[in-house]
DNA sequence: CCGGTTTACTAAACCGGTTTAGTTGATTAA
DNA sequence: TTAATCAACTAAACCGGTTTAGTAAACCGG
């Protein structure tokens, strides 16, 4: 590719290698203005551009970062990716993306990638299952951020949106709307402190206006197995649920086809909230009130917080948390 | 970070530097198994990790492809930069994002970005802007697909869904519902192949039915002004469209929205098939049908293709069509 | 007029690997 | 017995920059 380099620059402006590479990096402390002038137009003729790696080499820094994720191709992370590499271009910085498909070792293995690859610092969404691993990365001073799932809560930087508050909310919202028996619909969370956020945010807004909590109104969902109890029988028990609240978007997701497959109509037999903003959720049949991440936002924030982790080995760890809103359509009715 | 390196290990395996790279690069031609155990060890023991940058140096290859899109956020876009990842991964390779969101300048910026990089290949939706530019790097050995997006037919390495074909099942499938007035909504498309071959897909649908083209179905949408004339007052005129046929999703959803608005109903009033997947069009109001795209395919064949143009300077310039599919929902009725 | 600064530059080491051109001692063929 | 061959290494150059230590000439105050 490019063979034009420094030593082809500086010949040409006669003088040295030093001098010319004082120039690129823009100290001119003591340089003549004619020297300047000369190697100026011997970089513009010779249309010489500096080698990064070669650089980076020396500077033992690579200018660049990791995300792991689950899946680029979902709606909020594809929105987060966004928003880190927006903030990155802002700063000279490349993010490089990994995918884990909700791995844990495919997460272990990207971890590996990135320290191979020198990569400045790591923004993860965490699996939970390589606490060990990212801790020794830590202490080896690699910079790593959270994000969206906080599990032990010692994850050191952390950037969340603020989940109890969220949950709190949508729960309040359906209460002013007459529901008592709301069903909370969430994967496991006994380990899973941001999950447990949101179970936290729904028992207080119960608490505050005086439900009682029926532990039958907790579902669950899991990746690989779907609901533990059908959505038609949940609706059909003595528990009888007049909405749902689904805790992201893939329980929404299914919990809808189950829903659309049994006729069960939203919101005229139940209502449905659910957390994470649904595309174009305004052509719907039933149009979906969400509780909705500013996921650009967390992802711009996110490597904000990296950045100045990498610049500053001493900063402080700090948890971050980002309000969530509740965007209002036509999925949850009245009940008296 | 991790400052053992090639020396250290040399060191305590009591071999040279030279040696030691050897046995990192597997070639043990002429070494003996009691040194090989013993750099083996020295390895496992420090917790060696090369530092790729240093290779690289040498080896003037990055092991890094640059990928250039409008937004990743879309939701095609994203799956084919999962494929364009997924295939790198497998290969050792490492993508760099840009978007550029449908701007020319930021484009240009992105390429000389990764041009200064040293990223040994670049994926490119172009806007056609910067064809100059392109052919420049092309010309200093840069290798360099396109996808998605076609313009003066001079692009070498293409890989693009067979937008004809595509477009003329879609014309067809409308046709046979007994349709004749088939409102064809696109974008300018005099400099754009990719997006002339639709519009000669759907010409040749209606030849092959006998039917006369009518230039007032032929309807434009741009990017930042919509639609030339209103999709209601599309329906009133004389044209009189039984069906709209959008050519892609920015084009669907807004006139989704338009019809929506002015409570003009899908497929009663008008049938509707748009050009690209819609994510979780089967809760829609109307699901729409739609002319899918292989995406992720896309992705992994244009990497593929970038890759084999990277290992063999001397390989010929292909141009790769990926078939799409109809997903039939329920936007489209029959017409007597 | 002389030693100390300052200005304007440069030689050479360095970053952490890879690669080329040897070197050495043992083995083999003539 | 000796030159040629081969196995098993290594020294040093190289990739393309950055940085440190140093130099030479001009300047400057006492």
């Amino acid at each position: 590719m490019a063979k034009v380099k420094l030593v082809d620059v500086a010949e040409l402006a006669g003088v040295s290698k030093s001098t010319a590479s004082q120039y690129i990096n823009g100290r001119f402390d003591y340089m003549s203005k004619d020297t300047q002038e000369r190697i100026r137009a011997a970089i513009k003729e010779l249309d010489y551009v500096p080698n990064p790696i070669a650089r980076n080499l020396k500077a033992e820094k690579t200018k660049t970062i990791g995300v792991i994720v689950r899946d680029i191709t979902g709606f909020d992370t594809s929105h987060t990716i966004r928003g880190v590499d927006d903030f990155c271009k802002t700063c000279g910085y490349n993010a490089l993306i990994y995918n884990t498909d909700f791995d844990a070792e495919t997460e272990a293995k990207s971890l590996e990638a990135l320290y191979q690859l020198r990569v400045d610092g790591i923004i993860i969404v965490s699996s939970g299952g390589n606490n060990k691993l990212i801790s020794e990365y830590i202490n080896k001073g690699m910079p790593i951020v959270h994000f969206q799932l906080e599990h032990d809560g010692n994850e050191k930087n952390l950037i969340l949106s603020d989940y109890r508050q969220a949950a709190f909310d949508a729960t309040e919202y359906l209460i002013k709307l007459g529901h008592k028996k709301i069903c909370f619909v969430t994967q496991d969370f006994k380990n899973v402190k941001s999950r447990n956020e949101r179970y936290l945010g729904y028992l207080s807004a119960l608490k505050k206006h005086h439900i009682l909590l029926d532990e039958n109104l907790i579902q669950y969902w899991h990746r690989e197995t779907g609901f533990e109890h059908s959505p038609k029988s949940i609706i059909e028990s003595s528990a009888a649920p007049t909405a749902f609240f689904t805790q992201h978007l893939a329980i929404t997701t299914e919990l809808l086809t189950h829903l659309n497959q049994e006729k069960i109509s939203i919101p005229d037999d139940v209502s449905f909230i659910g957390f994470d903003e649904i595309p174009m959720a305004e052509f719907f049949k039933v149009p979906i009130t969400v509780v909705k991440q500013q996921s650009y936002v967390i992802g711009k924030e996110a490597t904000k917080l990296l950045l100045e982790n990498i610049n500053d080995k001493n900063k402080q760890p700090q948890k971050i948390m980002i309000p969530c809103s509740i965007t209002e359509r036509q999925s949850c009715r009245k009940v008296f």
